[in-house]
RNA sequence: ACCGGCGUGGCGGAAUGGCAGACGCGUCAGACUCAAAAUCUGAUGAGCUUAGGCUCGUGAAGGUUCAAGUCCUUUCGCCGGUACCA
């Protein structure tokens, strides 16, 4: 009995793959389409694990698949090689991020070899190096100048200990991970991106992701997720009159609400702890307490914040506002459910009509007025909660008899008139703050200087490389700032002693434009030529994990539209169809290194080879699935290939080889002649649809295995029919366990490499049967079952149907015959 | 809390509204073997049974339909995201 020896034949084909250079992306042609699969490019924490090669493997299965169908395959990988984690690491270990990084690279990429990936490892890059990162200095430059970056202040975590900015990651219950100091916000002056301005076109734009004739699109789970994010609403602006300790003028606030048909309802008005007219409005009896009560809110969390069940709190000020529409004098409350960062960080508030309102009115004992009729219910006071839904007007001077959709826009539209607000849509979608007070990202090119202010580095000094001479200590602000050679320089405009920004980009810009650069990732002149990537962008599929459905695929949607807009690319998205990968978790929960749930995959490539490795993470569960790690089903998988390798070795020419044991005369279910050639051809088409209508690739899978078990019961195995179906399961198996069957079609006396042979066709006409089976069911419930003739028409089945149910003692006389065609008849009785 | 998803045998999972449990793991039995491993063959949701079948069964409760794991409503549990982890 011979065994499959994996880790030759692995090594033997991973060497040839490479030598031939196999997996490179050749020019696209009229006949040879071009399909350009991506795989979220990895962090290089160190270790690949189960998620990285769920991932890897499922972009590997489509790129060999559709290589093989003939079309030009862009399969590239390359590294987010920028991050937090690399910087800890130099701050706890006292080494250089870079080196760690570098070497974390090295190993991951002997991982990913050692998976048989089949990637243009020519276009492999890192994120961190000057030759990509001058490229985003470049892209931000560009934005610079349009107004798409610009600073404004925005709060950072900060521990007063250590004196430095922290990430939400390292802000635990409220302290620092390190020192548990209690955390603080501060106002730092940042750079952002106007990703508000585009806001529309990302919400329009997603009529291009739906499913089409050329892409399978994006899952509509990730549309209403985006949309959600996004959060468009119409509704009006709503200028109050403020008026200090209820009688000083003391400005407008203005408000937005999403409900102007409820103004004659307002009872008072909210605005956020961190709104600017709080100081002002505050009376100086109130001061003591609004001060405290605005501590307490910044160290709550946003979660907490907009937590509808938590009890209310808040604290008024003092001051009072003039509801502009009947002149009523409301006060002027603050509250944490308020935010600063949605609207214009104040709300009017109608206890009667949003339950939040009713809640705070009830608690703190504000009047509240019913300015809806619910149409269902008559009226009756004091109302019980809030009533939320439609109706018409009441206790609204002018406006009572209105339905609440015409009053909205009268309303809206009347203030607008008296110039005391205007109909308007806001986003919940925030600018992007791409400022990081860290070393290891990347610089952001702009020079103070005393005279000129913000100045851009001149785009042929580009890079501005990250300074060698740096310390980690995790204490004090931007590191780049101790570099004070660095931070020195001249004004690019007016040449007079400038320094330098000493703040790094978010490393979600380097993500949000890579899978352009791998269309020319050598190029010295531009990110990237126009004209390769509008030969392979729109990405045909892109697949990673669902956890970045709002946050990097709406960067990367947003910086497509802006390169799109400087000349770069011709497409409006960048990503034609999104495959989105469920996690791999052990114990519940996403394996990750800080949680030390992870499993190395190396414990299963060592004692099983990578082609078990790779189909057991197939075959465990689809792959937008969650998985739940477990090893039981390995053996399963590896008992598989080695029935398709003894199988495969039958027609090898190796006599000494021929070692199928099998016992056909003991088995109930013998194969014949016509079932297997029908089996070799439901297999064929089987996978092919698979693997295209919904990446079906466990069920692929397990139709190959029962072509296999069918092979063993087919009793002339030796003959060419056998040889056709064994010749088919190895092409068939190529995209999942790609050495193996490498190794056999070889055996089997081929000529060409598998993977750059074409996929098997389909006949269909060996996939017709002379008789089906049909169910019969009486009133919905299964009864019998009967063959009948493939080609038998509704009146023959019916009638047989009914034959044979009365043969078995059952006469049916049924009021109503349900047929559906090669499935079932139902008689029902009544 | 909010937004999105998922709940099917002992386990991973399969199933255009049309035979629930394909395929695999595990278990049991048989063959081969001095024996074991490996391999090959068969059985395997639960309950009842006159052995032909019958009843129940897809987190829970309702509903739509000739027919519901699949569609609708409510509800429970778990997972992902919530803007400085990537």
């Amino acid at each position: 009995m011979t065994t499959y020896h994996f880790k030759e034949i692995e090594q033997k084909w991973q060497k040839l793959w490479e030598e031939k250079k196999c997996f490179s992306a050749p020019n696209p042609t009229i006949d040879k389409r071009p399909y350009y699969i991506l795989v979220m490019f990895p962090y290089p924490s160190g270790h690949l694990h189960m998620g990285h090669v769920r991932n890897y493997t499922i972009g590997d299965i489509l790129a060999r698949y559709y290589r093989r169908r003939g079309r030009a395959v862009l399969h590239p990988i390359g590294w987010d090689a920028f991050g937090l984690p690399a910087e800890n690491a130099a701050i706890e270990r006292g080494i250089d991020p870079g080196q760690w990084t570098m070497d974390n690279i090295k190993h991951m990429r002997g991982q990913l070899k050692m998976l048989g990936i089949s990637y243009d490892w020519d276009r492999e890059f890192a994120t961190c190096t000057p030759e990509y990162y001058r490229w985003n200095q470049w892209i931000f430059i560009k934005m610079f100048e349009k107004g798409l970056a610009f600073r404004k202040k925005s709060p950072v975590n900060w521990c007063p200990k250590c004196a430095t900015v922290l990430a939400n990651e390292q802000v635990h219950n409220g302290r620092c991970w390190r020192c548990h100091t209690d955390v603080i916000q501060k106002e730092l002056e940042q750079w952002f991106f106007k990703i508000s301005e585009f806001a529309e076109q990302l919400l329009e734009d997603h009529k291009h992701l739906a499913p089409g004739k050329d892409q399978k699109g994006w899952p509509e789970e990730v549309l209403i997720m985006q949309k959600n994010w996004i959060g468009k609403s119409w509704g009006a602006f709503v200028d109050f009159e403020a008026l200090e300790g209820g009688s000083k003028r003391a400005g407008t606030i203005r408000v937005f609400t999403t409900r102007p048909d409820t103004l004659f309802g307002a009872t008072f008005m909210v605005l956020s702890p961190e709104h600017p007219m709080v100081e002002k409005l505050t009376t100086p009896d109130k001061k003591k307490s609004i001060e405290t009560y605005r501590e307490k809110a910044r160290k709550t969390s946003k979660i907490d914040r907009t937590n509808i069940d938590r009890e209310k709190t808040g604290e008024f000020t003092g001051s009072f506002a003039i509801n502009p529409v009947n002149g009523n004098r409301i006060p002027i409350w603050i509250a944490d459910y308020v935010m600063m960062d949605y609207g214009t960080g104040a709300i009017m508030a109608v206890p009667a009509h949003d339950s939040r309102d009713f809640a705070f009115a009830q608690k703190f004992k504000i009047p509240v007025i019913q300015v809806i009729q619910n149409p269902d219910q008559p009226l009756s006071l004091p109302l019980k909660e809030a009533y939320e839904g439609d109706g018409v007007l009441i206790n609204s001077g002018p406006y009572d008899h209105l339905s609440t959709d015409e009053s909205k826009k009268k309303i809206a539209d009347d203030l607008k008139a008296k110039g005391l607000g205007e109909p308007t849509v806001t986003y919940k979608l925030r600018d992007w703050l791409l400022s990081r007070q860290r070393y290891w990202g990347t610089p952001i090119p702009i020079v103070y200087c005393p005279k000129c202010g913000a100045v851009p580095v001149k785009l042929e000094d580009l890079p501005v490389k990250l300074p060698a001479n740096v310390k980690f200590t995790g204490q004090g602000d931007s590191p780049l700032k101790q570099s004070t050679e660095w931070v020195k320089t001249t004004c690019p405009k007016c040449s007079g002693p400038a320094s330098r920004e000493t703040d790094t980009m978010d490393t979600f810009v380097d993500s949000s434009w890579y899978y352009a650069r791998y269309t020319d990732p050598k190029n010295e002149k531009l990110p990237f030529e126009a004209a390769q990537a509008n030969t392979w962008i729109p990405v045909h599929q892109y697949v990673g994990g669902i956890e970045h459905a709002c946050m990097h695929l709406i960067y990367s949607r947003f910086f497509h539209k802006v390169l799109r807009d400087m000349g770069l690319v011709k497409s409006d998205e960048p990503f034609a169809s999104l495959l989105t990968q469920g996690m791999v978790t052990l114990g519940g929960s996403a394996m990750s290194k800080s949680k030390g749930n992870v499993v190395d995959p190396k414990t299963v490539v060592d004692k099983y080879g990578s082609d078990t490795a790779r189909m057991f993470i197939l075959f465990a569960a689809p792959p937008t699935q969650q998985l739940e790690w477990s090893d039981q089903q390995v053996g399963g998988i590896w008992r598989f290939l080695n029935r398709v390798w003894r199988l495969g070795q039958m027609f090898s020419g190796d006599e000494d080889a021929k070692s199928v044991k099998r016992s056909i005369e003991e088995s109930s279910n013998v194969v014949s002649k016509e079932e297997l050639t029908r089996m070799i051809h439901a297999t064929i088409e089987r996978v092919g649809t698979d693997i295209e209508r919904d990446f079906g690739f466990n069920t692929a899978i397990s139709a190959i295995m029962e072509l296999v078990n069918a092979i063993y019961l087919y009793p002339d195995l030796g003959d060419d029919l056998s040889k056709e179906a064994v010749s088919a399961t190895v092409q068939l198996l190529e995209p999942f366990a790609p050495h193996m069957a490498e190794e056999l079609w070889e055996m089997m006396g081929n000529k060409s490499m598998l993977s750059q042979t074409k996929w098997p066709q389909v006949d269909k006409d060996k996939l017709l049967q002379k008789e089906i089976q049909i169910i019969i069911q009486v009133n919905g419930k299964l009864r019998h079952r009967i063959n009948v003739p493939s080609q038998a028409k509704e009146e023959e089945v019916k009638s047989l149907a009914l034959a044979a149910m009365e043969k078995r003692g059952q006469k049916i006389v049924p009021k109503r015959v349900i047929f559906v065609p090669h499935k079932l008849v139902n008689f029902v009785e009544n």
